[in-house]
DNA sequence: ACCGTATTCAGCGCG
DNA sequence: TGAATACGGT
């Protein structure tokens, strides 16, 4: 133990030592920007560990699942043996959601509650206003879920919203007087289902610590140590859940750096960090001001970059490194230019010093502007990964199978049931949803217990439709039955098959439905890999089971999003990602796109002073990416939203000394005018890279020709221009565009009628009307 | 139930 | 511009 801990240390500056060392008592760590915040972090937990703190007695919260597991896995390195698992380590969310499945019960929650994510919700509040009888574009679900999530983030319940003259004034000024009663009714249905939204697990740990003072002592004697990634992060929720666990023990390390809060927009407060000082007064702090990541360029551009922000906890970043080579700024004409120009900076660069493609990345304020970006590496054959794109979780057909999971584990579940009813279809259509969804709204409860018992209830469904709606509900119960029988892996399997899922899937064999059933098989084997792992450790409180439940998978990827599920295969790619999505990496070479006034700053942010603070510190979480050189880049006129406007460069370059600017060159080659219509052309109509000189006078190409894009390779855009309906008689082999290769059996009807009958490979036989259907002839 | 076409809308996004 | 959704015709 002795030696472990004495490597330790030797490993930390001695600002580091300190930060590590400062066990008890209140404790703030400012982080500049790769100053060695997450080592400071495991280093400390390691240090707990060998000084023979019990793991159960610490809590570690952060705000990604990806820097939980990090760091995990970092002080497993450091302490060894098993000790690091059983620390309570994880998202806010992830550990709250812990917690209230087992003390929940207190406020009325079954320990198999649901957990519905953003979609769920808007799906609900969409649902609610159309009861509701409101117009859908006065009563947007995406801004109502917002308004709603903000109020749970700050402690305001429905109640609390309704009373509140302000905010109702407020929403009646806006012509969304309703807003107060679609957030109670939206609650209600909630609860009704069983459920809590994202919010509602950082506010029902506040009421459950709030009204259940045994509790919240239970979890202050627990939670001994506690300790705080990302601390300028947190909203009020979380303030406040962590200030009442610490009140204890004050035994409570936060870690983060005020200059990096770029959460605002969604309920962070940074006044949460600026103002520990007062809620702790005995508290220390340390700040790390050696950056061990940059060249001191890019330290000198970050710090005077912050620099123009007032609101802030003074500190000096610094750096041993090497001067560097000054920051490029690269100047376009058009945003299609500037992603050629930073490709081929990327080319070249790669080839003079040898690089791999994964010492590079692209950032860019909004996703819109990936695509320019994309078109012009594809172009130069550089392989690159986006990120924060779709992720695995909110493909529909997941989301399809994981909702037949949902209502397996919780019959109350009332967005599972809906969005699987009549998926695959069993002949329930909207008629007879809508009939349901009544009743149950008349007789105030969930729409399971409606279906389950359908004949109790006066929901006008014609019997037909009953039966069908009994064997639903007959197959969900005896799923729901398996639960404790099966393992995670065995039932999930068994439901597939038996929802009709995977038949459904199969039988869909054009690529985009292949596409979707691997998807599947992939969902089931992540199943299998956790049905395989050991039995989780019963909590205090939890029903213990020789095997993994299926159950218990939901509860872990409820809470589970962008799939940090890394893709280990061919990792050698160019990073793209929005500055957002960049925060905690940092890569060799890295390219910040966009530098306009309106776009990065963005045009909202120009308004206050508050506003446009949090782009500055987005501006330097950006900067101090970079570790060994940063290019900056601008373009003079940019395509949004369909036209060509004007930009103007960014304020933000202005604000970085001169003398550490380097105008990179135009590339002067070619006529200035002749490559914008040209590569505007080329790039916006999908035509191949122009091998071939490019048509000075480009030929108008109809625009449908674009969507053809999108058609797998196999198939090109002069395949599917119909064959005349002359050619096509009885014998002959044709493609369809859907179903694939068949043989035509028969013709019949003249003229815009002319059917003809279809024997196709995959799907089995097909009547088409000539006229729609579009058939390549392969074999006459 | 299904398809093509019209319409609408556009910020960053953890869990 | 393009993606997502609503609509109207078969």
């Amino acid at each position: 133990m002795e030696k472990v801990s004495k490597d330790l240390f030797r490993e930390l500056n001695p600002a580091q030592q300190e930060a590590v060392k400062a066990i008890e008592g209140p404790v703030m760590v400012i982080a500049g920007a790769g100053s060695g915040k997450t080592r400071v972090l495991t280093y400390r937990i390691a240090h707990l560990l060998n000084e023979g703190t019990d793991p159960f007695n610490i809590l570690a919260l952060t705000f990604t699942n990806k820097a939980a597991r990090e760091m995990k896995d970092r002080i497993h390195k450091l302490v060894g043996g098993t000790e690091a698992r059983n620390v309570w380590m994880g998202t806010f969310h992830s550990i709250f959601a812990r917690v209230l499945r087992i003390d929940g019960h207190l406020l009325g929650y079954p320990d198999n509650f649901t957990i519905y994510d953003t979609d769920d919700s808007k799906s609900l509040i969409k649902n609610i206003v159309k009861e509701m009888e409101l117009d859908p574009k006065q009563y947007v679900p995406g801004y109502i879920h917002h308004r709603i999530s903000a109020a749970k983030s700050n402690l305001i319940s429905d109640r609390e919203y309704n009373e509140n003259d302000e905010v109702t004034e407020a929403d009646k000024a806006s012509g969304k007087p309703l807003l107060g009663k679609i957030f109670t009714t939206y609650n209600q249905r909630l609860k009704a289902s069983s459920a809590m939204d994202f919010d509602d697990l950082l506010f029902n740990m506040n009421v459950l610590i709030r009204d259940f003072p045994e509790v919240l002592y239970k979890y202050q004697q627990k939670f001994h140590y506690i300790l705080v990634d990302e601390y300028q992060d947190t909203n009020y929720a979380q303030y406040l859940i962590v200030r009442n666990l610490a009140a204890k023990n004050e035994n409570i390390c936060v870690v983060g750096d005020d200059a990096q809060s770029i959460y605002a927009f969604r309920g962070a407060n940074i006044q949460n960090i600026l103002n520990f000082k007062r809620d702790y007064p005995d508290a220390r702090v340390f700040k790390l001001e050696q950056n061990y990541r940059s060249t001191k360029v890019i330290v000198k551009a970050a710090n005077g970059i912050i620099q123009n922000n007032k609101n802030q906890i003074f500190k000096e970043v610094w750096t041993e490194n090497q001067e560097g080579e000054l920051i490029r700024l690269i100047k376009a004409s058009t945003d299609n230019e500037e992603g050629s120009l930073v490709a081929h900076s990327i080319f070249e660069t790669k080839m003079n010093f040898q690089l791999p493609n994964s010492d590079f990345a692209i950032l860019y304020r909004t996703n819109a502007q990936s695509r320019a970006l994309e078109e012009a590496l594809r172009k130069l054959n550089i392989p690159y990964r986006i990120y924060g794109g779709m992720s695995f979780y909110k493909r529909k057909e997941i989301k399809d199978l994981l909702a037949y999971f949902r209502l397996t584990v919780n019959n109350h579940d009332t967005e599972a049931l809906m969005r699987v009813i009549n998926y695959p279809q069993r002949g329930i259509g909207a008629t007879s949803i809508d009939r349901i969804t009544v009743a149950a709204a008349n007789a105030q409860c969930p729409v399971w217990e409606v279906i389950s018992d359908i004949g109790k209830y006066d929901t006008g469904v014609n019997s037909g439709t009953a039966k069908k709606i009994l064997e639903f509900v007959m197959m969900i119960r005896s799923f729901s039955v398996q639960l404790q029988q099966m393992n995670a892996f065995d039932l999930a399997r068994h439901i597939a098959k038996d929802s009709g899922i995977l038949r459904d899937l199969y039988e869909d064999k054009s690529p985009e439905g292949v596409s979707r059933f691997e998807n599947i098989e992939e969902l089931i084997n992540a199943v299998k890999d956790f049905s395989e792992g050991d039995a989780p450790p019963p909590m205090e409180g939890e029903n213990a089971t020789a095997f993994r439940t299926l159950g218990q998978f939901m509860q872990e990827v409820s809470l589970l999003t962008d799939a940090d599920n890394d893709d280990k295969e061919d990792a050698d790619r160019v990073s793209l990602m929005t500055v957002h999505s960049a925060k905690g990496l940092e890569f060799p070479y890295v390219y910040v796109t966009g530098m306009e006034e309106n776009l990065f700053p963005g045009a909202q942010s120009l308004k206050d002073r508050a506003e446009l603070e949090e782009e500055r510190r987005l501006f330097y979480v950006a900067v101090t990416r970079a570790m060994t050189r940063l290019t900056l880049s601008y373009a003079e006129n940019r395509y949004r939203w369909g036209d060509l406007i004007f930009c103007e460069p960014s304020r933000f370059i202005d604000e970085i000394d001169a003398s550490l600017i380097e105008m990179s060159g135009r590339r002067q080659s070619e006529n200035k005018t002749y490559i914008n219509i040209s590569n505007d052309f080329i790039i916006r109509k999908k035509e191949p890279p122009a091998a071939a000189p490019v048509p000075a006078f480009p030929s108008p190409v109809p625009r449908k020709l674009k969507k053809i894009a999108s058609v797998p390779p196999s198939i090109s855009q002069e395949t599917f221009n119909a064959a005349g309906a002359d050619e096509i008689v009885a014998g002959i082999t044709v493609e369809h565009q859907k179903f694939g290769r068949g043989k035509v059996l028969n013709i019949e009807g003249q003229g815009p009628n002319k059917k003809v009958t279809v024997f196709f490979q995959a799907v089995g036989q097909k009547q088409l009307l000539l006229q729609y259907a579009k058939l390549k002839i392969i074999e006459s």
